[in-house]
DNA sequence: CTACATGCAAAGAGTTTGCATCCGC
DNA sequence: GCGGATGCAAACTCTTTGCATGTAG
């Protein structure tokens, strides 16, 4: 979302590096995930577009994208990545591991959480992005009524 | 740690499984490594005693041990699993990204965490076991200097 | 025209699975 | 002896890499 706004050719000139239409179109697809999106999703999205894209392009790209804080990469539970626009307000997420649904959490209760562990021990988590696992509120309610 | 005390024996034959040595000893393996270990770290430490364990076998044995709720298991930033013994005081992880040192921290913040959550959310937190990036103490201290 | 970027295919790590054999109970 | 557990090898997923070719600047 409102990546419109990114001269990426410009950004990418700056640092001495090329605009290309994969690039253009990785970083599109993204954005059109709205939320997160694994490397074979957003490797699906491009297809549609232009099917001669390479797999290996699209992981190449969005490392590229993540030195260029453009995106944010995120590692799951289960292993795998996902990848979101950078830039936005800082949140995380939250997984059900029941019906997998996908929840949004502001960044205020992990920066306490931060500014706590950093006062007691000293060290300064760096994780711009967590996704944490459990029971949706829908999911709770199942599990009672069993 | 202090796993000695398991019965291990007993405790299988009470859910219907069996024992056997791979079990043992890849319990034992996981108790040596003394905080967390990676899959193959373990199966390495099987090895030395009997170098026919198959690292199938140990993979195996580990989920089953974790569904048994004898170890945990944690998936790390870098997408690679480790597993330690449950039953400890619940505590977390932090990975310094500089120097790889690697440092607990107690539950009691992550609690307040997941508390606040929960609150505000209505969703609730199921990870007994987390790991955080960033930097450590002294790392902090060296990239001053620079 | 000169690097950097891409496509292709192949390798690579980590993990899982099918199946015959083995062995705990 | 029955059925769960193991060994073996092969498959599988996700990701990375080497190299020739293509293309942006």
């Amino acid at each position: 979302m409102s990546h419109q706004n990114v001269d990426l050719a410009g950004l990418l000139h700056q640092k001495g590096y090329r605009m290309t239409a994969q690039r253009q179109m990785v970083l599109d697809a993204v954005c059109e995930a709205d939320g997160h999106a694994t490397p074979e999703e957003i490797w699906a999205r491009v297809q549609e577009k232009s099917s001669a894209v390479n797999r290996a392009t699209v992981y190449r790209t969005l490392k590229f994208l993540r030195d260029m804080d453009l995106v944010t990469a995120t590692m799951l539970e289960d292993g795998h990545f996902e990848y979101e626009i950078a830039g936005e307000q800082p949140h995380h997420h939250f997984v059900c591991r029941a019906c997998d649904v996908n929840l949004e959490f502001s960044d205020e209760a992990f920066a306490a959480f931060v500014k706590s562990l950093q006062q007691r021990y000293g060290f300064v988590v760096e994780m711009s992005h967590i996704t944490l696992t459990g029971l949706c509120p829908q999911c709770q309610e199942q599990t009672k009524q069993r």
